[in-house]
DNA sequence: CTTACGGCCTGGGTGC
DNA sequence: TGCACCCAGGCCGTAA
């Protein structure tokens, strides 16, 4: 499930693999999360690619089209929850559910496989691009920790709705949530109004630990996950929390439980991150 | 405006 | 062996 670790990860690797090449050719599978298809194939080939980026968790290709001269285009990639971009020879076996093929002037291909098509790419102008982007939030990376209480200080919602909310920081996803909460021992279900200062101030420092090991992990490869290079990521040993209800907390030993929250299933530690008072008493029995 | 919630997309895994 | 169903993350519409 890719997350703002995993998306950058993939962004280097891509970055290292195609920034430079020119494209010289896009051929589909299915195409229904395609904004329009149509488009690429008419506007992609003979494109040079000039940038890698990551923008929360979509990945952005900078493109700079031939004719008219210095005439730009961005793709935009998400992965949703299976999507998967592998740079390879073009002669490489294709794997099952792989949707779009660039071939590249070096001879390599630039590959999109996505299982389950919860994925989306579009391309759109430089005009176009704010639109897209603007709502989205400040990067967890990025964002200060005056910043940080400015934006979640204050609000009524549930602290985890907030962090998932990707019109309030633009990264972070189920995974990371909750290790950054039980790190920082806050339970998912605070309202972030109730949270003291000093909690917020660990919130954003956990998260940006939390965040920088995993990238440097390389992310957390739990179900499909791989890199550009299609490995997968080592994080996923380091979660404390995530997927491991009835398992034992690494820091007490109670066992850990699962509640949905903000329709995600969500993953704590019911002695180290301390239920708000309206909900204590009417845990689930599990 | 803010928040909560249900539904939708798809198909692998699970359990009967 | 087959098949119904759950569930994942993001987004959107709707309601309060």
């Amino acid at each position: 499930m890719p997350e703002l670790p995993e998306v950058e990860t993939v962004v280097r690797g891509l970055r290292a693999a195609v920034v430079g090449r020119r494209i010289t050719d896009v051929r589909f599978g299915k195409t229904d999360f395609i904004a329009d298809p149509a488009a690429l194939v008419r506007l992609l080939p003979g494109c040079r690619i000039a940038g890698v980026a990551r923008r929360g968790k979509f990945v952005v290709l900078r493109l700079e089209r031939m004719s008219p001269p210095n005439a730009r285009a961005t793709l935009l990639i998400h992965l949703g929850m299976t999507g998967q971009i592998v740079v390879g020879g073009a002669a490489a076996p294709v794997s099952p559910h792989t949707h779009v093929f660039v071939a590249l002037d070096d001879g390599r291909e630039l590959r999109y496989t996505d299982v389950r098509r919860f994925g989306r790419i579009s391309l759109v102008s430089d005009a176009q691009l704010p639109e897209n982007v603007l709502r989205l939030g400040p990067d967890p990376l990025e964002i200060t920790a005056g910043e940080f209480q400015k934006r979640i200080g204050g609000r009524r919602a549930m602290i985890k709705a907030l962090l998932l909310d990707q019109s309030v920081l633009a990264g972070l996803g189920n995974i990371y949530v909750d290790e950054t909460l039980w790190r920082a021992r806050v339970h998912p279900q605070r309202l972030a109004v109730r949270l003291r200062s000093q909690e917020l101030l660990r919130l954003h420092r956990t998260m940006r630990d939390v965040l920088r090991e995993a990238v440097r992990l390389r992310g957390s490869s739990v179900s499909d996950y791989v890199d550009a290079e299609g490995q997968r990521g080592d994080y996923q040993q380091r979660h404390r929390v995530y997927q491991r209800e009835g398992k034992r907390c690494f820091r007490c030993g109670a066992a850990i439980r699962r509640v949905v929250v903000a329709g995600r299933s969500s993953f704590f530690c019911p002695r180290c991150q301390r239920a708000p008072r309206r909900h204590r008493g009417r845990r689930g029995v599990g």
